[in-house]
DNA sequence: TATGAATGAGTGTTCATTCAT
DNA sequence: TATGAATGAACACTCATTCAT
């Protein structure tokens, strides 16, 4: 195992965690104050550094946003592994309901800007651009799983199940995230609800 | 000639003009930039005003929402009262939706600033305790009317279908206010669907 | 003499005070520190206002230099009456020069940030574009005064001979205006001897 | 073997070509963008450098336009030998004009930051004082020329001519500079035409 | 009542320069 | 020697709000 020569690779490394650093602390401060009331200058002190750095690595405030979503699409990617796999494209609806659903929640709390960004791009077309990435990677994920379900079905029917289930989602997420115990719960489970009974005539066709 | 005594009743006549117009304007920018991007002194200027005029009718930029916001809520009061005449109560279901959604659409062409409000409140708690009324309203009206079709069910659980119908329509929105022609037919229907599913063991309770 | 209903122009009166005393500060401001030195915060400071107040009335940095540009535009306009006028244009040289430079280094004397203008402005292109007014006033001026003396001649001579004498007075000025006393005084004789000696061939032609 | 002997002088080579690409960089990018534009840390960039290094070996920005200067200066040194060489002191003016500027402007296609310096030290006494070497370099130069021509003239005068003489080529080469093909042609021609029209009386002397 | 001038803290961003490695 | 991360005061400009008239 080879451990010399870390010197130069520090330099770089240290570069690598400032970005790590500043990501977290954008993403908490969208998280607290929403995209639109995050401040470059209080996302960097809230890394504890100077604006300067902060532009060092970031041009401006939207690449931050777009870091980040670009981050939170990553996670995304490795999320659902189990859905796909196995015989879960013929499993009961409630079960690929929950398969979906709670490993997306369970991310979300890893993902606290998530509910921001996703909510500032619906108002701000300038950001939506930016993040494209995240709303893209939840549809295409969406529209894979909708088409392994039910392969007859038209393209476009299975695009349109899969923006109006994101809508559902953007919609009810505000819903359950403020909230704590049995009330998140039940909130999670109108989610489902509202979910599944949306999606239930495309995913069940299979069925027959 | 009653001149002089009637200049007093006048005076307050032109006060509500000018709040009327200075809720126009800000219905306009609102709808326009969102209620982030609006600045007060747009408001202003859209209305024909100076700055100073606008803060002696309303003390800041909150004010404006929230009077919008009352203003929008006292107009959906009087929006559904088909819904509830006649026997709708025991119509079906594709009816009551329809009789529900369309002219919620039709007022949301006369309140353009509908939605920007709405989705900023998703993002500013401030804001959205400003304009409970308009979320209340709308709550009050949908629990109202499951009510009627199913008396036998639980209170909480009618409230928690109204806030999830909300929830989707807010999270719907954005899809079909940007289209025009036939692929904002299309988002209705989805919207619709959407709905339609969600609440249908709800509403159609009765239909047994 | 009505001088009731004042008060609605009082105010249109200290708006133009107040652009005056602006133009006035950004005019010190750019004569102590040239164009690109400039602060608009220093600027509203020297003014004795706040920056938002400069913005409410020159919209940027370049702006200012725009307006200061045409006040010295309009001022050179009224300058130069007397060579115009009477036997002028059959006047010896030296006259004409001195009826010529004298005037212009007077102005020049209440205009102390022409210099800084003229100089910034053969760096910087976009500054060039916004205070064109000034050199293409000066310009027509010396051709007007060309093509008086010399109508014989081809137009496009006379527009580069126009440049070219700009240029002179470009190039000689700040050896001139560093100077106070008997020193000042060659400066402006070699200026004058320079312009002289190189518009002579043009402007003395009708003599012959 | 000396290799190790070698290395320290080595070093010293290599810091002689560092301090050499950071001129040359720093000469591209006073041409492209101005004095005042210019960035340090584009400069290093340009060089392949990171900032650090740049202030290794320059202590600051106007370091660098000296040293910047000091190379013109040099250069200028060795450019006009023909013109005091052989027989040009009594060479018919037209031809010494010639020799003269056809030079510099030679010089000038090779120091392209050189009318950057020039422009910006009219503006900045900050930065006139740091390089005043190429300001001297050419007075000097003229001062001795016009001496060897007319050496019955008092210092004095031809001091003054000198500076003229300058001021002259400081406002006209912006009119050279920007041009190509035949309008540069033209320009030229106009800036020896200045020149020569202007320092005729003092170069002419000899030839009676 | 209405105006519009005035405020000033704050915004995103830059850059000459320094520092730890 | 060289790196590039780090600084922080400064910049041009904004905007909700107040004030003199």
């Amino acid at each position: 195992m080879v451990k010399e020569r870390a010197s130069e690779p520090r330099r770089q490394t240290r570069g690598k965690q400032r970005m790590e650093s500043l990501l977290r602390a954008a993403e908490e401060v969208f998280a607290e104050v929403g995209y639109e009331g995050a401040t470059t200058n209080l996302i960097a002190a809230r890394a504890s550094v100077s604006p300067g750095t902060l532009y060092q690595f970031y041009p401006n405030k939207d690449a931050l946003a777009e870091a980040l979503a670009a981050q939170y699409a990553r996670k995304l990617e490795g999320l659902h592994g189990r859905v796909f796999r196995g015989g879960i494209a013929s499993a009961p609806l409630s079960e690929l309901i929950d398969a979906t659903v709670d490993p997306f929640l369970e991310f979300h709390r890893g993902a606290p800007a998530f509910e921001a960004l996703f909510l500032a791009a619906a108002v701000s077309p300038a950001l939506a651009g930016r993040i494209r990435v995240l709303h893209d990677t939840v549809a295409l994920r969406l529209l894979s799983l909708f088409e392994l379900r039910t392969p007859e079905a038209k393209k476009e029917d299975l695009q349109w199940a899969a923006e109006t289930s994101i809508g559902i989602f953007r919609g009810l997420l505000p819903l359950v995230t403020p909230l704590k115990g049995p009330r998140r719960g039940r909130a999670i489970r109108e989610l489902k609800t509202a979910l599944a009974r949306y999606v239930e005539p495309i995913l069940s066709s299979r069925k027959i």
